[in-house]
DNA sequence: CATAGGATCTACAGTCGCTGTAGGTTCAAG
DNA sequence: CTTGAACCTACAGCGACTGTAGATCCTATG
């Protein structure tokens, strides 16, 4: 290895990302053009190394690539206010919070129905019967209209070319 | 409307999902085959509702399609021990935790981001020093090395071809 | 110095779960 | 009968990668 450079696989290795990963941020210009060798092979410096860095970060942090980029233009003038950094990262925080709050309420329901799944027949499984239960749904949708359809239920198949 | 069966368009609404969706879910096989008008139109009758409410509710458990596909498969035939609905369950159920744990990780983050970043200058902003700085990362992947290499940082670009 | 095999290169297709678009047809109300 | 919303098919695009094929490069060993 010449001057302390990197080879992508390398650079991917550090970062904890794939290789293919870095020569797609690069593709849609998050990563600049590396340099290359003589035969046509990437080489990084601790530059790039640093930047992949913040970008994986961002990413583990459920940040949007196009979030990132911002956040890079905003890093790469340092004499900006960082208002609109500011405002980023509290998008992003109102983002996760309500993620949190509904998978609290999935876990909840997971739980229900692990707990009264024992071992029996389909037929009167609970994890099927959730899924399948409106009452239990978090979408706030009708259920007047298709109880009151299920009420006709024998006579369908009219004026319909197949079933 | 007749038979009190619903177009596409109302069976989406009422399971709050887009008509594109809907169609998609046939086209891949998890919803079946509508019956259709003399137009060519899709109707739907309660038992497409109810399976259509089944997707939508496993998919806002973060259920992937795949799933689903299986959970459906078990409740086709309810004769069937519970056992692999419960395998899948508990599998989410474990997803979901650890999705869990993260976020709240994540949280803490951004909070902590945006309390430090009191409208000053980018330079000082820690919105983007947390993002640049390898101490805060979840990923326990190597440091010394790029430490390393950035103390080495003027000389870098010899047999290069471009920088 | 030759060679083997691992890493890299480009280019492109595929993933998942939709979403959007274009250009046409059907349906129900006025 | 006309209008316009809702429907139809077919296909492209999204985000953020991931995988593949087939060629080339780099380096360690014989």
């Amino acid at each position: 290895m010449v001057e302390n450079l990197l080879t992508i696989g390398q650079l991917a290795e550090r970062a904890g990302c794939k290789v293919q990963t870095v020569r797609y941020y690069e593709q849609i210009g998050v990563m600049p053009k590396a340099a290359r060798t003589e035969g046509n092979q990437r080489r990084y410096g601790p530059r790039h190394a640093k930047r992949l860095a913040f970008i994986r970060h961002g990413r583990e942090l459920g940040f949007p690539l196009d979030a990132i980029r911002n956040l890079l233009g905003l890093a790469d003038n340092p004499n900006h206010s960082c208002a609109q950094a500011d405002h980023i990262a509290r998008a992003q925080l109102k983002n996760v919070e309500s993620r949190i709050i509904r998978l609290r309420a999935l876990k909840a329901e997971l739980e229900r129905m692990i707990v009264q799944c024992r071992g029996g027949t389909i037929a009167d499984c609970r994890v099927i019967e959730v899924l399948a239960d409106h009452a239990h749904c978090l979408h706030p949708h009708d259920t007047g209209a298709a109880r009151q359809a299920s009420r006709t239920n024998g006579a369908t198949n009219r004026a319909l070319r197949s079933a």
